[in-house]
DNA sequence: TGCATCAATCTTGTATACCAGTGGCACGCT
DNA sequence: AGCGTGCCACTGGTATACAAGATTGATGCA
């Protein structure tokens, strides 16, 4: 039995929610292809697919790519997080046993993951979260939709360089478990608010006042040197995730054996 | 310029908001091929799109079909617009003035269509005003997954005979409506949980306790004669929307020279 | 008559061949 | 050296050929 375009998918969307994966990564067809080991059909029912859901696009004759929202996408996308999740908590009239048990179990591997060593396997389950919560509220269908806005966000994260701590979110989400084992909703909704909107408040998000070349100029001040030209908010140095980005998105040498090297992140 | 898959799927959705899909129906690739004349590469785009945004499945080997959603999802299609349309309205402080213009707008061609003949412009209007409202509430993401939540009650009303009025329906809008204008936003989401709930209360759905043949048994049970094996909601006549399904239905002619009359509905 | 088996046909699944746009690189001109 | 131009390699876009499962209807046997 070969490879489906499911689990393509499917790996591709984890890649995205474990930080493997960063805004604008480049997907070739082909490099896909040969990593799966199956033909370019395949690959591109599974790219079809993740564009339907919004976490890539394809640009014309040039490649697909993870996509890179802009802050109003990056605006809306934290909104409807917070409609649907604070909308699911007060629409939820009581937790039961088993839902609360699954949450409480997915909070344990949190715990361990934050304090482990697997950066992308934290990322995943902070993230993942928030779909468990869904699943165990008695929606899979907002859960679904909550996985592709939350595999958004994180994108977002990576983009926007967010500063929020995995112990911190970890810790927020612990009480909001809490909250909702005692049936306290108003509390568990307050608290998912909080929670959403403190990941949203670290974003380093710039006011271009009418200047549409605000982001370039701040993006391309220089790095060092004349502190007159220097953006207030720029990163000190390069990060971990913007090292990871510029590594995925290098143009693959020519005449290599390995082209799917480029593409470790989903193995 | 040829045809696009996106306009392909967008023309199926449209059919579906339209009522002129209904659930169940059959989406040959051939047959859409001939009908957009393209090739089933274009179609197959289209569809696979349409089925990760849960509008259509593919049964292997045998066929596309617009999903016939179970009770149990059709719950959750219910529960996901509350959640996500109540959210909107409680995130929602103000609406401004072009927004509420347009929603207006809306209004007026969707009095027009409750007046008029075109059965399918009414419905797709009637749903569609959700869709709007969301875009005029500043949140085109959350517009765009309520588009394919909306099409998935059309499909669940017409599964399950929703006997709500065209009318009414619209007069409800009028009155969120009403209600987003003077800024008083408790009360627009107040109505709008009615309204939402409303259009679900009138679904036949039927409590099958433990019975897995309880849903064939009504419906296999006989139309006329023996009143004592009679389902006490079976309906007097096949409605419009019956008849239309088991058209869409009929397992095509051989050898006929228009095949796509079958899918007239999406011309 | 009833039932099992088989063949024809229809439909999707997958791979591949070929087409066409895009971008980069090198060459040559000024 | 600087700049413009044209060629070439690479990438996705589309159509098509072929494979393989599912269904249906026919046929022959008990």
């Amino acid at each position: 039995m070969s490879i489906t375009a499911t689990e393509i998918s499917n790996r591709i969307i984890d890649a995205v929610m474990a930080q493997k994966l960063a805004p604008g990564a480049r997907l070739g067809e082909q490099q896909l292809a040969m990593l799966f080991d199956c033909s370019r059909t395949i690959v591109r029912e599974a790219l079809t697919r993740l564009a339907a859901r919004g976490i890539v696009t394809v640009s014309s004759r040039r490649g697909w790519y993870v996509i890179e929202p802009s802050q109003e996408e990056a605006r809306e996308a934290f909104e409807a997080r917070r409609v649907i999740e604070m909308g699911l908590i007060r629409c939820t009239t009581e937790v039961n046993k088993p839902a609360i048990k699954q949450l409480k179990n997915h909070l344990v591997r949190e715990k361990a993951a934050v304090k482990g060593t697997d950066v992308g396997l934290r990322s995943f389950l902070l993230g993942d979260f928030h779909v468990c919560l869904a699943e165990c509220l008695g929606n899979s269908l907002l859960a679904d939709t909550l996985r592709d806005f939350t595999a958004r966000t994180t994108l977002i994260a990576m983009l926007y360089q967010s500063s929020h701590d995995a112990a911190q979110s970890c810790e927020e989400h612990v009480e909001i478990v809490r909250a909702l084992e005692k049936n306290d909703l108003v509390l568990a909704e307050k608290l998912m608010q909080m929670h959403i909107g403190s990941v949203q408040a670290t974003l380093k998000l710039q006011a271009s006042g009418g200047d549409p070349l605000a982001e370039l100029r701040s993006a391309l001040s220089p790095m060092l040197g004349n502190p007159l030209l220097n953006s207030p908010n720029k990163p000190a140095k390069p990060d971990a995730a913007q090292v990871l980005r510029t590594s995925l998105r290098r143009k693959p040498l020519k005449n290599v054996s390995e082209p799917s090297t480029y593409l470790g992140a989903l193995l």
